[in-house]
RNA sequence: GCGUUCGUAGCUCAGCUGGAUAGAGCGUCGGACUUCGAAUCCGCAGGUCGAAGGUUCGAAUCCUUCCGAGCGCACCA
């Protein structure tokens, strides 16, 4: 029996019991409102709490009388769900049998392993994510790190609650602001490539558009000139186009070697090239429906009266299309090529009227799927000075952020005198860099802007990616020893009556609460609960191994009922990591 | 101006579908390694939950107003 129907079980039989109750007092109560599961401020309390201030009206008796009577009606009964209750004032509590959840619980993370925490609330719905959509024209930045985090993470954990999800990427790779870095390069260049310099395709490509940033101010024809550039690229024109090829590729070479090594991966790339112009047709067969009306001028308009909005253009007066023209195809033609049943967009809260009136117009435009599309909206990461600004050069480079990372993990673990026990001093570095990064990530709501102190931040004690590593490898090394004696440990039965401490059961409830999480998770699209469970029980576990003695414990079926505790714990780690883009380490 | 998100300890954040004494980490100060990994653990100090009203038996949580901040409201993307 889990927690989850051992709490259900109690709170049907109380419900059963108060109408019970109620109908004996008079034949016009035959309803009561539904009662509320907590849970315990502290472990003498029990485990489950049912506060019943709600029926003190409808039994007009104060909530304290009610838990007593509650509590003496229901020790008559004599099928009862495992438990002991406990009176606590006005709430009825349930102090667990855990020798029994123990028991089950063991075996059901045992058998589930890796899956164990999964739930089917999404039941095969297709649902694709889009993220990350960076622009050709420049390196990512911390900003794209807290959408990659994000949209990894959230496809991860869409999976583990049932999804069947497809990870796709919209590369923004046409517009003035890509013609500004190509025309600065023909200007500058001299044929500098990644190879003649070193520099990773990205960063040198992105080193022209800063130039040309400069070269704008002494030349106010600048920007003319790249919107010439742009018109001979819509034209087709070869040189252009080649140029277009060459920048885009070393760019995309840059961008690939930074998704590889922070662990980012799409099932799809859409490409802004291919789908700016798929929204036109799709706007004037809207017109043709009524759906939008044409102004004098011949621009395409929808009124969004209906939903509070002003109005919105859809097509310009020369018959050209806008960013909402083509989010409207990029959406219709990615329901052909995979009919998802649901898509997120993983974009900046700074977008939050674009995507309000992009699923209203697909709706208009009698798309049922338009229903269930959702903005995963969230906040801008800050400095502690305010925004970053590319004009003032307090950008947080991506590739620098990891690598001071990686480096920082290096001697850290040089200085420990570790580099030999670990597993590649490179590898386990890059390791702890992308746990302590994705977890710092994720741990805030993502809903809320968040500041980022590139000196603060970067540290690997308290509540951070390493701490949680650390748990996990240390774990692990303890199991590692108890295998090299598991002989003597032959045929010792394991005993869950002797896991009693409280730290031991605030696990157990912990372990048998990890389904409730990812859900919650999942249902809310929300990484950061999984991160602030991780660390919950991660600090328990710390607290508890500090203080026993596991392997070393004086008695052997102390040792088996300790070590396979430990197992269970570490297996809710490990399932916790994979949702929040954090690695395994066996030793660090 | 309109829309929207937010305001919790010195700093960074939890808690928000109303419930028992508002919690962590960092930082300060002080403890704990002859014992399973000290990237650890324990303790001290630190709060009018932006302000004022309201709803309620009960409000950090819900509602209203005000104050303060971010973001948006382009024939840019």
């Amino acid at each position: 029996m889990m927690l989850q129907e051992i709490r259900e079980q109690w709170k049907d039989l109380i419900e059963e019991q108060l109408l019970a109750w109620s109908k004996e007092l008079s034949d016009d109560e035959t309803t009561i409102s539904p009662l509320t599961i907590q849970v315990p401020p502290k472990p003498e309390l029990g485990d489950i709490a049912f506060p019943l201030f709600a029926y003190a009206k409808q039994f007009r008796m104060a909530p304290v009388k009610i838990a007593q009577n509650l509590k003496e009606r229901i020790e008559q009964l004599e099928n009862r769900p495992s438990g002991e209750l406990i009176l606590a004032g006005p709430y009825l509590n349930i102090r667990l049998d855990f020798t029994s959840l123990i028991n089950d619980l063991k075996d059901k993370v045992f058998e589930d392993g890796d899956i164990y925490g999964n739930s089917n609330v999404y039941d095969g719905k297709k649902v694709m994510i889009e993220f990350s959509c960076p622009n050709t024209n420049k390196p990512l930045h911390l900003g794209h790190m807290r959408n990659d985090s994000l949209g990894e993470s959230v496809s991860a954990i869409l999976k583990a609650n049932g999804a069947d999800v497809q990870k796709v990427n919209l590369i923004n790779n046409r517009g003035v602001h890509i013609c500004k870095s190509m025309l600065a390069y023909k200007k500058f260049g001299n044929g500098e490539t990644p190879q003649s310099s070193g520099i990773k395709g990205d960063h040198l490509v992105g080193n022209y558009y800063v130039k040309f940033a400069q070269w704008e101010k002494e030349d106010p024809t600048a920007v003319d000139q790249a919107k010439e550039m742009l018109v001979k690229w819509e034209e087709g024109d070869k040189e252009t186009i080649d140029l277009w090829n060459k920048m885009n590729g070393w760019t995309l070479d840059g961008l690939s070697q930074s998704y590889e090594k922070t662990g980012v991966h799409f099932d799809k790339y859409y490409y802004e090239s291919e789908t700016y112009k798929l929204g036109k047709d799709k706007v004037l067969k809207g017109l043709e429906d009524g759906v939008f009306y044409q102004e004098e001028d011949g621009s395409v308009w929808i009124d969004l009266d209906e939903i509070g909005l002003d109005k919105k253009v859809l097509l310009r007066s020369d018959g050209t299309s806008l960013y909402m023209t083509q989010d409207i195809g990029t959406a219709i033609s990615r329901h052909d090529d995979w009919p998802f049943e649901s898509l997120v967009y993983v974009v900046a809260s700074e977008q939050q009227y674009h995507f309000k009136v992009l699923f209203y117009i697909l709706d208009k435009l009698g798309y049922s799927w338009a229903k269930d599309l959702h903005h995963l909206s969230y906040g801008m990461v800050n400095l502690p000075n305010g925004k970053m600004k590319s004009r003032e050069g307090t950008v947080v480079d991506a590739d620098d952020l990891f690598d001071n990372l990686a480096d920082l993990a290096k001697q850290e673990i040089q200085s420990k005198e570790r580099e030999g026990l670990v597993d590649g001093l490179e590898k386990t570095a890059n390791a702890i860099a992308l746990g302590a990064l994705n977890y710092y990530l994720l741990q805030v709501d993502p809903t809320k802007d968040m500041t980022f102190d590139p000196v603060k931040s970067i540290s690997f004690n308290g509540n951070t990616g390493p701490y949680l590593q650390y748990m996990g490898a240390r774990i692990s090394s303890m199991l590692r020893k108890f295998d090299e004696v598991k002989a003597e440990y032959e045929g010792i039965e394991f005993d869950a009556s002797l896991l009693t401490s409280q730290e031991e059961r605030e696990l157990v409830k912990m372990i048998a609460n990890f389904p409730e999480v990812v859900k919650k998770a999942g249902l809310n699209y929300n990484p950061a609960i999984i991160c602030s469970n991780l660390y919950d029980i991660s600090k328990m576990f710390s607290k508890w191994y500090h203080d026993n003695k596991i392997l070393m414990a004086e008695d052997k079926k102390l040792v088996v009922a300790r070590i396979n505790l430990s197992k269970m714990v570490l297996q809710v780690i490990k399932n916790s990591f994979k949702l929040v883009g954090i690695s395994y380490l066996e030793t660090m």
